[in-house]
DNA sequence: ACCTGAACACCGTTCAAGT
DNA sequence: ACCTGAACACCGTTCAAGT
């Protein structure tokens, strides 16, 4: 059942040099095939042959596997800064706009979990923290403090201190699409989009009696 | 700088069975090896050796190397489920029992953060759910639903659908959980345990202001 | 500079065979 | 029943060599 060549090499002279930006197509075939059939499936074999080259060219542009991973996660970090950052202006900037950040948040998670799951999977407990993903991270995060800053200034928000106001919510937004990642919600009869709904309400108010 | 032979078989006569729980023993093992070492130090060449056992001796009592991580997690539900009842009836099952369990739950997950990652590790993604495992997870989380249901009638929560509200904060304390392990506090000046105690406060009484 | 093929040291898993 | 060794089909990574 296996072919003795390549299964579908995208160059037709695979003995040419890949020109061109292959550091980027390299990350770009290992987000699809990530999106398409998870992490496990991605190895660098499969993605040299995608691509019409040694499975051996990838370390000229990574230093290994887990470099290619963070570089995934990096992007990962910068598609989400966009659709949250369009969400919250979209939404006009108050309470609308932010709890369609934290519907944003939840369905781009959904949307993308192995993605999602390589973003946060503790790459960085096997060794040393990325500083490139950290700032990605960081500036994902740092929209999430913004919006929760101009709430507080228009008396939206309580003027705790912001940062841990912020750190709580992402809690919040990581923790629901992460249940749903792991279909613990599935398997009660309920969805992500029901329980993010649920809990930007009660976020604001609280869950004691009032 | 490696050895011919096995680095350290507990067993001084390797040629005889290994009469007992070997099940039992394998499962331990990985618990031991996910705790020290992580999952990604997981081999069953490794538990075998450890164990003074075939390689291939795992086959007998697990179907495959999934099939053993799964009982790795439902060992892990049923821990985390014990330490929570603990906290809860410690605390005196009011605010305070409360407040103790969700502490007691990132403690655990701090504590343990690679049996963590495999208890909520997506390996449901790749394949039909475990029905045990389900199970397990079902009981911890109908702890938190009984707390709940119970302040609900002492006039301490609000009496919104109980499952819902067992959901909302479940998703926090996993979401401060998993932003611990995944280093994403340290990087901040912040650790797990100022954090849920900070949303152990602003889940009472909202962001909003008052 | 950039890419290659062969080789190395690992894996999980299968299977015929032993007691 | 329970365990074994050899073998198979994969991996990531290294390295001398090509252009």
């Amino acid at each position: 059942m296996r072919a003795t060549r390549p299964a579908r090499p995208l160059r037709k002279q695979p003995d040419r040099y890949h020109h061109g930006d292959l550091a980027r197509a390299m990350l770009q075939e290992a987000v699809r095939v990530i999106k398409d059939r998870g992490v496990e499936a991605l190895t660098l074999r499969g993605v040299g042959e995608t691509l019409g080259v040694s499975r051996t060219a990838l370390y000229r542009h990574f230093t290994d596997k887990q470099a290619l991973l963070t570089a995934v996660a990096r992007e990962g970090f910068r598609t989400l800064r966009t659709e949250l950052h369009e969400a919250w202006l979209g939404g006009g900037r108050g309470r609308e706009g932010f709890e369609r950040m934290g519907e944003a948040y939840v369905r781009f998670a959904v949307a993308n979990p192995s993605h999602y799951r390589v973003m946060f999977g503790g790459l960085l407990e096997s060794g040393e923290t990325d500083i490139e993903l950290g700032e990605q991270a960081g500036n994902a995060f740092q929209l999430l403090v913004d919006a929760l800053a101009e709430q507080q200034q228009a008396g939206l928000v309580r003027k705790d201190d912001t940062l841990m106001l912020a750190r709580y919510i992402w809690a919040i937004v990581h923790g629901v699409a992460m249940l749903a990642l792991d279909g613990q919600l599935q398997h009660q009869q309920t969805d992500a989009e029901t329980l993010i709904r649920f809990a930007n309400e009660r976020m604001r108010t609280g869950i004691a009696v009032s």
